[in-house]
RNA sequence: CGGGGAGUAGCGCAGCCCGGUAGCGCAUCUGCUUUGGGAGCAGAGGGUCGCAGGUUCGAAUCCUGUCUCCCCGACCA
């Protein structure tokens, strides 16, 4: 069968995912290493990720606002952990003026050096814990809930577009409070709000869970994360959210009186989600013709394409596709208006069909002079392009219907991509083995291999590391506990010890 | 950061070894024909060959440096 993308998934999964990138308009290379520019319909994406994580969030409780994108090296150096964590992948400002270096170009002025370097922020727990430490005086002034929308910076060795870029986009959470119930139960509430999130806005299904300690965040107690699993079976780590214990309101002095009169430091989480959560749209639900939006952060769920012969046709087509946009914005669907586009631009209707499915419009629906004549149009949905002969699986339905349902055929749409991703989440993880061997036997023969749920002995310090050492022998990671998973039961494969939780293990991004 | 590959028109590529007027396909534009599923024919426009030096009468081509991308590894909350 003919496709839009000349990588197909099965050929060549990494070609793949960029084709669908630039086939799709959403981000491109911009010169600068580990950078990308991200277009329209890629940061239309993120807008429509942004308004409705947002809208959870402000739900919450938590409070929206902005700290500085430089940090004083002092502040970070504060919490040693932390440091260590991301002393190797720091952008650091040192001057703050350039002078011509005699040969035409520029250079940093020699007397233009800081006093004290700036980090750009990988993350933001150092200086924002050195406002809660001025914010918070009483037991009366938590819990302290602030989230920042921001870019950072991680000067990763090796980059992807949406996956792990130098700079990216992203939400970052950060709480106070009173003690480690308090902490905790917000940490797992934005667990949950993560979870709940990606199923249901990004239709992605994911494992909630506990990372396992060597994988936690620096400084942190304990680390958290949702994974979804791409379509090439391997994992992605699309949110995380921390417990903090007291280590960063000791660094920053996050103190407060309590209601007996004793002083105390604050339990600090933090939470993000990022631009990556776009890399696991595309790769769990791109297909070999591009890009399919879940109509959810869709920033358009209805494409309207007049079939334009630039004769006197013309003008009826326009006027017909002009009201049928109207009648379809009109409706509701998912919550909100219908997000309709009308593609007015001169140019090949099939070209600029083509153009929309590739970027993965749900809905394309195409106007031509036969439909004004009689009350119809082509419709074609991106969930379920082609008919068994191969052909597009284009209906042409009277428009009244096809307004009245419109709000029902983008709620279908939604639910059939997530229902998709479920099936393929369910179908590759395998949960009965028992032993080293049939772990290695798992990953060496089966062709796309998935996750194995083992039970496993929690190891710590030196055993742990013998064990991530053996794992990542088959390129494999431990991702987490899953919350829901059932007891632990008989003896760990990887330690022989006897075990005591269950933990996800598999190929990661 | 180590090993390998690559950068030539919007996209995909050839030309480089062996220096001598910048090529092809798709896309774009124009004309004619066509017209419900990515139309056909004819013609046209578009590139200081990633960047900076060097060698040479002459550099996309040879040399040096540098930037960026891709693959493998290391790294990756």
């Amino acid at each position: 069968m003919k496709h839009a993308l000349t990588t197909t998934r099965a050929s060549d999964f990494a070609a793949w995912y960029q084709e669908v990138i630039a086939a799709a308009d959403m981000a491109e290379e911009s010169g600068v290493r580990g950078c990308m520019v991200i277009r329209p319909w890629g940061y239309g994406i993120w807008e429509r990720i942004q308004r409705l994580m947002d809208d959870r969030i402000k739900a919450a409780g938590v409070q929206n606002c902005y700290f500085p994108l430089f940090i004083p090296l002092s502040y970070f150096a504060k919490e040693a952990e932390h440091v260590d964590g991301f002393a190797k992948e720091m952008a650091v400002v040192t001057h703050h003026r350039l002078i011509a270096d005699g040969k035409g170009g520029l250079t940093p002025d020699p007397e233009a050096k800081l006093e004290e370097p700036l980090i750009v922020r990988p993350t933001s727990e150092t200086v924002i814990g050195a406002a809660m430490a001025r914010w918070v005086q009483s037991w009366r002034d938590l819990p302290l809930m602030v989230n920042q929308w921001a870019n950072v910076v991680r000067w990763e060795m090796r980059t992807r577009m949406f996956l792990r870029t130098s700079e990216f986009l992203w939400q970052e959470g950060h709480t106070a409070h009173a003690d480690r119930a308090d902490a905790m139960k917000e940490t797992l509430r934005a667990l949950e709000m993560y979870r709940e999130f990606s199923e249901t806005v990004l239709a992605m299904p994911v494992i909630a869970g506990e990372k396992p300690e060597h994988e936690r965040f620096p400084g942190a107690e304990a680390t958290y994360s949702i994974e979804a699993m791409m379509q090439d079976g391997k994992a992605l780590q699309a949110g995380t959210s921390h417990y903090l214990g007291t280590s960063f309101a000791e660094a920053a002095g996050i103190r407060f009186q309590t209601s007996e009169g004793d002083h105390a430091f604050a339990h600090t989480t933090s939470w993000g989600t990022s631009t990556r959560m776009i890399g696991g749209v595309i790769m769990t639900h791109g297909d070999d013709d591009g890009l399919r939006v879940p109509p959810a952060i869709a920033p358009f769920q209805v494409i309207i394409v007049p079939m334009l012969r630039e004769d006197e046709g013309d003008a009826a087509i326009l006027d017909y596709c002009a009201s049928l946009a109207a009648e379809l914005g009109a409706q509701s669907a998912l919550g909100e208006r219908v997000r309709v586009h009308l593609d007015k631009r001169p140019g090949k209707s099939a070209g600029k069909r083509w153009e929309w499915l590739k970027k993965g419009a749900p809905v394309v629906v195409e106007i031509g002079g036969r439909d004004v004549a009689a009350g119809k149009l082509a419709a074609i949905r991106r969930d379920a392009l082609y008919r068994d002969d191969g052909k597009l699986a284009t209906e042409f339905p009277e428009r009244a219907p096809f307004v009245a349902g419109i709000g029902a055929l983008l709620e279908s749409i939604q639910t059939n991509l997530h229902a998709e991703a479920k099936a393929r989440l369910d179908a590759n993880i395998v949960r009965d083995i028992v032993d080293w061997d049939g772990i290695v036997h798992y990953f060496k023969t089966t062709p796309v291999p998935g996750w194995v749920e083992i039970s496993w002995s929690r190891p710590t310090g030196a055993a742990l590391d013998a064990v991530v050492e053996k794992v990542k022998a088959l390129k494999l990671t431990m991702r987490n506990v899953p919350l829901d998973a059932v007891a632990a039961s008989g003896t760990c494969p990887l330690t022989g010890e006897p075990a005591v939780e269950r933990i996800l293990i598999g190929r990661a991004y």
